[in-house]
DNA sequence: CCATGATGACTGTGATCACAGTTTTCACAA
DNA sequence: TTGTGAAAACTGTGATCACAGTCATCATGG
């Protein structure tokens, strides 16, 4: 595999995970963006992760290509690779993107749900409130939670390139989504957010499509405020 | 640039586009698949693909796992890499989200057109219905004069990541698409295909959205059915 | 004539290096 | 202290090579 004596590359750490290498690095740089462990602007260096993988470079720019090809990071004219700042038009065109795909995609899960596949959403809806309701939330499992429960929300709908077009746009919306979540100092989006997802289950529990969209585009629509609101977006009228 | 002494790099054909190799391999590509010039299932080889483009191996592989990362190429537990044969399911799929996808776009793009456009757009159906009304119609013509009709409509609805979404789908059914139309001794398409581009003119002139989505719904459904009727997917009743 | 096995030409992958920039840093002078 | 400039350390990119695996070809033995 390595023409040298694989001298810098860690061949023990290859045992956490079977798949290549390049797969790898996508799966962590994915998780890093859409888990918002990486803040809008932040530089990312292909030998810095390289190291910190214990990988070359070639597998990390890989991935690092994907992730630009799909918007959730960008290369500057100076061939550096950053996070982006969304602009607010961006965030808006996300947004709008979300509430016509997510929300048809709630509309067929509705329909085509499995006892199996509900019951998984309401465990995970419980789990949410409860991190939420408690003392000191753990902000990075409310923010897995949320994803389990929406994915396998679409999961649900039975199409798989659908799934694949919105984890695009949550992995661009990542970031800022969570930079929210963390800097919030309370529970903002809770009261919404849990409102949002009470609803959503009654919905599927119900197989109403009109109310599961509502419910998922109020879940959508009171994140984008929030996320408007903060101003993080690029049109950055940030107070301090 | 090259460690070595260029030795097989064509130094004289760069001139072509000034743009980075990997971007070059990727247009290339793109071309090919949009434009139907590989069959689905056809093999893609990263040396033979580098040989012909006067590159390195490097920025093809890039390119080719960006397409495969969309779905618009598959790398098989072999690894090699092919033109995927779309299954009946996943080409209904497609189809359905680019009734939603497509449809919102030209829903909008109805209200925000602008004069230049819906002329352009004037313009390429013209030609296309000509290409179609000859004698002996050119095919690669008439597929290249459809997308510029299809994508100026698109970009008309002013927003960028819908129009890269739907490039996406595009870029994995072409090969279906414009296989048929190769195949299709005449003009199976070009009835429903140019009467529904003249609706579509005539909807956007109008400003109608309703009456825009709805022609371009037709359009993709007739297309669909085409494809499905000649047995060019994987569920293969494909008749010799 | 057909089955079989070995060899050789392919496949993509990953590591490493040379390169051309850019950015940062740090010393030196005003 | 502040400007200025040179150098060093970084950035991504592309080419090349070593590797492991698959596939096809073809010779050999039945």
């Amino acid at each position: 595999m390595t023409p040298a004596v694989e001298s810098g590359a860690r061949r023990s750490e290859q045992a956490a995970s079977s798949a290549g290498a390049a797969e790898r690095a996508l799966a962590h740089l994915r998780e890093m963006l859409i888990g918002g462990r990486v803040a809008p602007g932040e530089a990312v260096s292909l030998r810095t992760l390289a190291r910190a993988l214990g990988l070359s470079v070639t597998p990390v720019r890989s991935a690092v290509n994907r992730l630009a090809a799909e918007g959730a990071l960008i290369v500057l004219p100076n061939r550096a690779v950053r996070v982006p700042v969304l602009s607010a038009e961006t965030f808006r065109e996300i947004t709008t993107l979300r509430l016509l795909l997510e929300g048809y995609a709630a509309e067929r899960a509705a329909e085509l749900i499995t006892r199996t596949e509900l019951q998984a959403i309401t465990r995970a809806e419980l789990a949410f409130r409860r991190e939420y309701e408690a003392d000191r939330p753990d902000c990075d499992r409310a923010v897995q939670l949320n994803r389990l429960l929406h994915f396998t929300l679409y999961r649900a709908a039975r199409m798989p390139s659908l799934t694949a077009i919105i984890e695009g746009l949550w992995l661009r919306i990542g970031p800022v989504l969570n930079l929210d979540m963390r800097l919030d100092p309370r529970r903002l989006r809770s009261g919404t957010a849990v409102r949002a997802h009470a609803r959503l289950v009654s919905a599927l529990a119900a197989r109403d499509p009109k109310r599961a969209r509502a419910a998922l585009a109020a879940d959508i629509r009171a994140a984008a405020r929030r996320v408007e609101r903060l101003g993080l977006l690029d049109g950055h009228a940030s107070r301090d």
